[in-house]
DNA sequence: TAAGTTGCCTAAAAGCATTAGGCAAACGTA
DNA sequence: TACGTTTGCCTAATGCTTTTAGGCAACTTA
């Protein structure tokens, strides 16, 4: 017997492709089912519903992203580590702009917390080690970094650095030095 | 004769509103119509289309918050203003979460140009020039804060710092404290 | 080969966005 | 005060979309 769960798999990752081609705003079932060549109510076999197929593309490309950032820091420290990891990042979101939306879809808390969000959040706290800080300064770093790098891939995207000096990759690479520079003089707890 | 436009800007007004209510995305010409007690075709008289109604609720959010923004900054500078400004941000995302989503709406070039969001990295300078920076540095650290602030938010509305300690005003403070520092101490660009 | 599963199908209900054409009331003007 | 114009709504209709239900042929496994 064919294996369930096989064919939705496969499902997903086409749904992950249309993300990148079109935008993962306008995947939806129909427009899925048009590129597989199928009946849009024959989707639902493998997909509970549009909210479903949305889901598990997000999964899809957490985890991607995961294998991805844990590849770039291996082996690296400190301002190494850190530059890997942000560029993991960057690079995904431009190579794969609708799987890096689909990263960001708001998951439900029990779903959220059975992604690989968990994995991206233990990595960050990986490369911070090298940093030495108290452990509530490392909470609140690893929540300065998650949000500049979600917060700035997202802004570059929507074009915001597009038509002005200096470059794009000049201030990225800037702003991790001063991050790291950051990381390194955390200042004391108020 | 009832001068047009007017009651364009009651519906998009009834719109900002109503993302506020049920969520930007939810916003569509026909739920608009059933809160306005009006029929969804009615609506096209006022607006040109779905994204249309969208981009103009956009607008009015950019437009309200960089009115907040002015008036929390004036009077200030340094790290009062920063705090102030980014209090601004972090508030109005909670007052107004629809809206705040609005904001973040992704407007075509044209549209973005035309729009209030020019006040804002105009406000972000005027904080900034209590730092000193050199003007280079300057657009790094104006990114860098739109990233963060944009990012932050962004974070913690879908949830991601609610169930665990420090709470999440904690670290915006201590984020900010950490900004405040590096923007006096900015690394010599590479 | 028999039984069960899978992966697709058609059919149908309900809802949405959008266009076209119409009508009554409000308005500014002569 | 009567007139033409504008406004703000309406109904009707088209062509999408999502989703449920029921069916059928092919393939898998025992």
């Amino acid at each position: 017997m064919a294996r369930a769960g096989l064919a939705a798999e496969r499902v997903v990752r086409a749904g992950a492709e249309l993300a990148d081609e079109i935008g993962f705003e306008q995947v939806t079932p129909s427009e899925l089912a048009r590129k597989l060549g199928i009946k849009t109510a024959s989707l639902y076999s493998h997909v509970k519903n549009a909210h479903d197929l949305k889901t598990r593309i997000a999964l899809l490309a957490l985890e991607e992203l995961a294998d991805q950032a844990s590849a770039a820091i291996a082996g690296r420290a400190g301002r190494d580590a850190l530059r890997a990891f942000a560029d993991t990042y960057r690079d995904y979101a431009f190579q794969h702009p609708g799987r890096f939306a689909a990263a960001r879809f708001r998951l439900d808390a029990d779903t959220a917390a059975a992604s690989a969000g968990m994995r991206h959040s233990r990595m960050m706290r990986a490369i911070l080690r090298g940093y030495e800080l108290p452990e509530l300064q490392e909470t609140h770093a690893v929540r300065l970094l998650g949000s500049v790098f979600n917060g700035y891939v997202e802004l570059e995207m929507a074009g915001g650095f597009s038509h002005s000096a200096p470059s794009s990759d000049q201030s990225w690479t800037e702003i991790l030095d001063a991050l790291d520079s950051l990381l390194r003089n955390w200042p004391a707890p108020s």
